[in-house]
DNA sequence: TCTTATTAGACAGAGTCTCTGTCTAATATG
DNA sequence: CATATTAGACAGAGACTCTGTCTAATAAGA
């Protein structure tokens, strides 16, 4: 979305960083056995809340339309990764819950994800690896509508 | 790809810096005329260097397979944005190469690119942005398999 | 309370993107 | 010169995402 090739811009590394990381996640569910799964649904999946989470609220997080949010959980809820369930506080809305099926999932994710922070931490020192996360949490409060 | 709510990871920070800018920059090449143009085109024109790149190459950086990098770049083709040429180098391939059409989206992109960075060292600090950009940088060793 | 506006989600349909698999041509390798 | 690799084309299937529309439940105001 920047320009063309040479050092690339923070735009470009945004892009890198990110889906390094989620690529080496994605791989590492895959190896732990949950080969069912898309990387579109664990966008979603990965965004639920301990308590549950709204369609609308998962849609927003992860930057879809409602409608596509809905299409995924429909997925993850056949695979059996997710159920629905009301939401007391609101009967239009349904909260969506990881099942224990998820549980496994999650985990080799998590780990992973450490693991490659890690990795990161090492090769940049875990200093400055600190102050990105710190600045890219700042940030958020300008670039994330949604809280 | 990390856990739940709460205090967000890195991971989900990376997504959500990386979606807010590129956000900015398609709606910034919309309403400057260019509305056709989809998300999955800009990210493989914007790959492209000055003096023209392969569709291998845009697929690596893209990270799609070289299918969906020819699939997108045959929509640039005939939307005028892009032209194919063949690569003095090696007969088996073909420089992808911007068009003089290109030029007006490229421009309004990175204006609107620098326009939101600005913004971003306004309120983390230039200094911290700058932080943020050598770490990702850096990263970029380990992280990104091509170059 | 009653009317109206908003919000959560469901449903339908179309378009876009991405992948696996296979094939040809051109280039390296030994 | 035979073989392995690489760039790209072609076909087809599957996955994702969107616009648009609809119902039900909640919020807001007269």
């Amino acid at each position: 979305m920047t320009d063309s090739r040479q050092e690339p811009g923070l735009a470009v590394l945004l892009f890198i960083a990110n889906r390094a990381l989620e690529q080496r996640a994605t791989d590492a569910v895959a190896a732990a056995g949950y080969t069912d799964i898309t990387l579109a649904q664990a966008r979603i999946a990965a965004r639920i809340g301990p308590g549950g989470t709204r369609v609308s609220e998962l849609a927003a997080q992860a930057r879809v339309t409602k409608q596509s949010a809905a299409f995924l959980v429909e997925q993850l809820e056949t695979a059996g990764y997710v159920e629905r369930v009301p939401d007391p506080s609101d009967g239009r809305a349904r909260l969506v819950r990881l099942t224990e099926r998820s549980a496994g999932m999650a985990e080799a994710a998590n780990a992973e994800v450490d693991r490659v922070l890690g990795e990161w931490a090492e090769h940049v020192g875990a200093d400055r690896l600190a102050v990105v996360h710190d600045v890219l949490r700042d940030l958020r409060e300008i670039t994330d509508p949604w809280r």
